[in-house]
DNA sequence: CCGTATTAGCGAAGTAAGTTAGACATTATC
DNA sequence: GATAATGTCTAACTTACTTCGCTAATACGG
């Protein structure tokens, strides 16, 4: 010792909870974090691929299963999906624009608040997703193949807890950049 | 019965893995896949929040994140980082000049392949880096708040194996992909 | 009711986040 | 020592978005 060879510089706690720190620290965290986006991105990856393969570019795609999935359990529109995707809802408008004009979606008045717009998927949109299902399937099994049944539950209770809490984080997120700016005035 | 209200088509499986099934349906898997898309769409919002706090848009702070703790456990390229990131090593070569303009990382030549460059984040950097913990750990326990200390294990668990498996269904993709573009030429 | 404020969607225009292509220097291969 | 392959960089382009301003429809306070 006495010798510096690497400093290692200290990097500061990113959490305080304790269910999240081991021996103190929050090394492991931070690789969860790290994981999730690593796999967020190779996700995404797969899922430009899919869209290319039925001529769609990744966020078409990503629209175009978001409405039918969504539109499944219940009535969906476009602010609806902007919100769901955390995009804004112009940019809704114009790629469903294009999927109708495709013959993917199809555009209907909200029979109740005119101002609204459902989004449904059409019989040739369906089919073309049913084209690419088989593919999907021998992707699919790849890249989850080493999820067992117990971690599949797992991980879906967890998700579904953890997309209203990052929701939250946002929001507060939001308050305290707003608050900052009041601050600084 | 006889009256058709909804036809609710059918929507094709995406697995034939009996671990994801439930009563034969991928309808909890896709929920699943749904789900880490939502949760993703959330998590790269809040970077980019984090970033906004210290003056880095998303993909400008998430280089610098990636380059510190990838740096942290041995040499670190451009290419390296582009790779981990999914995203072209030009793009990676431009944000990296800026951020090395703006001090906050170094560039460095490999001392035995003189074609690669090695990365680091400076004291700046991580000076930076360390004004925005405190808040970040504020939103990360919100954000991670649902999570228990044994799904957090579970999930670090997973995460780390499903990685290494996106990347072999991105390798199959592109090999069908590929063979597609021989079988049709 | 009636004006006013909100909300939903749209189109145009701009910006940022990437990509591809090509040049160049360095290293590996034979 | 030539040829190929790899790693980075720059420039030019594309695509994936956002913001802004508009119109139409609903909601709300007097």
């Amino acid at each position: 010792m006495g010798l510096k060879t690497t400093p290692t510089p200290a990097i500061p706690r990113t959490t305080s909870r304790d269910a999240l720190l081991i021996d103190g620290s929050d090394a492991e965290f931070r690789k969860l974090v790290h994981g999730l986006l690593a796999l967020s991105t190779r996700h995404e990856a797969l899922r430009d691929g899919h869209g290319a393969r039925i001529g769609l570019a990744g966020p078409a795609y990503t629209i175009l299963i978001s409405v039918r999935d969504l539109a499944a359990q219940g009535p969906i529109t476009v602010s609806g999906v902007a919100e769901h995707l955390k995009v804004s809802g112009a940019f809704i408008t114009a790629e469903t624009n294009k999927l109708e004009t495709r013959g993917l979606v199809t555009k209907t008045r909200h029979p109740e608040d005119g101002r609204r717009v459902l989004l449904s998927v059409t019989e040739a949109g369906r089919a073309l997703l049913a084209d690419l299902a088989p593919v999907q399937t021998i992707l699919n099994d790849v890249e989850f193949g080493p999820l067992t049944r117990a971690e599949f539950r797992t991980m879906l209770r967890v998700i579904e807890r953890l997309i209203p809490a990052a929701d939250r984080a946002l929001e507060l997120q939001a308050a305290m950049a707003a608050g900052d700016a009041r601050g600084v005035a």
